[in-house]
DNA sequence: AATGAATGAGCATTCATTCAT
DNA sequence: AATGAATGAATGCTCATTCAT
């Protein structure tokens, strides 16, 4: 956690503070990421960053948590919907992931490459917590999809929990991938159209899987 | 590519090198990976590494490269199974993953760890290259699932190989982490039969989806 | 040239600085200097060393320029000459010379060591240029010289000033060795009386060459 | 000096050893000279080079010396000119200087700066002997023209030999400058006229002096 | 509290020299 | 004697962290 020092500026510079950090972690890795270059985007001294965390390690662990905070403060879609219908709150969930990257491209891709693993020399107990409380997550749609039918009942929870993951991770990966390269002009809703078509069809994998029928 | 010095070693020496660097990268990642560590675990000097290999980056490429040559010379499996069952053949690469990681611990989880994206600061051409053929591997199954009736038509064949190659790598992932955790112990074949069941588990979910029916 | 902490330093400290890296370099020439030597020397950081010089090679061409400055600062003899007789001023420079050697020991003989083209290896066009500006100086002198009838007039320009540097800098080069080996005890005025009678020879020579009249 | 089993190779390789030398330090200077490039360039193992001398400096030192035999073998112009006319065997000697480049381009400017102090980091007893060898010999044509009446005799030796060394260096140097940069478009006689009347303008000035008349 | 200069540990890399074949 | 691989000391440079103002 920041030092008191960090949360009595002002919100806006917090933001300046952390968006310099996931900019420069994203772009150079952790050992690479300055903490000299993240000040001075941030326009503030490389000194002061040691009044407002720890060390370098501390400043990744937060920012982390901060880019999550702000993606499920401002987005908090997945909860919102029925959860008696888990295909249907990750087919939502999917349009949310377009909506959120449109607006916060960079916090979207840091948090895939968090949760991809990236990033795991400085993963410690912290970081282990909350990819745990978002699998937990799952499960739990998990077992409600169990209980009011639209989960097959005869396979373990935790296996339908890594397929199901497994599966929206690299859909999603190869997406902001696709996104990443081919810079501003793909934010028109041409290309979210066939990314809509796309989502469908992927759910309904999910749900009936690659079988011949 | 190391050069002709690095060649003319023994094939135990090579080994040990090789070996040496895996496990250093795997340990440490490559920023942290120390070359003096390599040499000193390969019983070479540590300026004798530089007449094998241009630099810390080179060494860690060919490292990819030596492991998956190691790895597809020793277990060739995928390509001797039937292709007109992608299914059963993902079977039984699982079951190969899972004797290959018997004797080859290492070079596993670290070609694991590659294809995840870990690494991604040295990631160049070279390496892209490799991935995408792993992809296209995939893609020639899918296709060949496709006319031979065993996978539906109806979707994309890139949709297809997303899921399939999400759900698979999550999967494996979550086994090496848990025989990573486990330490010897595991190696019994009690910890195979678990194993063995998820995997049709698993493949049943490929095959039927999770959609209760 | 160096950053701006560098500046910021005090004078006391920027001298400090730079002397001890020409006298490094002077010892030990550009390749053997030890940057974390000359840093001991200064009685600062060797890591400030690349706060202050973005490398060995600026540090190297700024010593040289800064020498110059120190000595064209303190020592602006040459130009208070009147340019109306070359060799006077010639002779008033060699007594010249001969002050700032008492002073500057070691600041006189680096020049001289970087006007013979010692540390050819670093020299870059920056230095080119300054060893260009005080051949300009020379040439001006000559051209001023012929105008006011103190110099042959049938000779070029750039042969006169070959002629005139060359046999110049030998002399001179010749003395600074000397009063090398010698050490402390030349300082004194005997030591000045047999050189400025050689230095009247010198200019004699200059004036009415070598040959039997 | 080299040990036995480098004159025990035969005349071209050990041309071809020393050529690669001196090219090499005459490209690098000696700390940067790389022993290595050198034995490859002669077509000879590195190990060997260590076989034939002791260390670096030996090979060095020695190449100093072999370039001096070379030349003076070739060319002992300066010994056939009649002692009794200094000037006029100045001028042979820059003509031959001239003749020496045309075939011998590298040793000539080896030579050449070893003789301006470059290299004088690894400059030892041996070295200065050589030096001390050429200035005799002015020396000694200084004392027998004063004998037979053609240089004055109202200045000590040593200041007209400073005189007479420093300007012919200087004059020297200018002109290997000169070639060296204008590549081999030089070497034909036209360059070598205008060479030629700088020559007479020089040795004009050390007999007659800068001085109007 | 903010600043940015000072510090020094850490590491990749080079290369003269030794050594085994 | 010839070879070239092995060795490891030496050093430039980076950057997280501390410190003085």
């Amino acid at each position: 956690m920041p030092k008191d020092t960090f949360f009595n500026l002002s919100e806006e510079k917090q933001d300046k503070v952390m968006r310099s950090a996931i900019s420069e972690f994203l772009n150079q890795g952790f050992e690479k990421g300055n903490i000299g270059e993240i000040a001075k985007q941030a326009g503030v001294a490389k000194g002061s960053m040691y009044q407002y965390f720890e060390n370098k390690k501390e400043l990744f662990l937060y920012s982390v948590r901060w880019a999550m905070d702000i993606m499920t403060k401002k987005y908090s879609s997945i909860q919102s919907v029925p959860a008696n219908n888990l295909f249907e709150s990750l087919y939502q969930s999917s349009k949310e992931t377009w909506r959120q990257f449109k607006v916060e491209k960079e916090l979207t891709i840091f948090l895939q490459d968090v949760f991809l693993g990236k990033f795991s020399s400085v993963a410690d107990e912290s970081l282990a917590q909350m990819m745990k409380m978002s699998d937990e997550f799952v499960l739990q749609l998990i077992r409600d999809g169990k209980k009011n039918g639209t989960i097959r009942n005869d396979i373990a929870d935790h296996i339908l929990a890594l397929f199901m993951i497994g599966a929206s991770i690299k859909f999603k990966q190869d997406f902001l991938n696709k996104v990443k390269d081919a810079g501003e002009s793909v934010l028109d809703d041409h290309f979210y159209e066939a990314h809509d078509h796309e989502i469908r069809s992927f759910t309904d994998l999910l749900i009936n899987g690659m079988g011949a029928k």
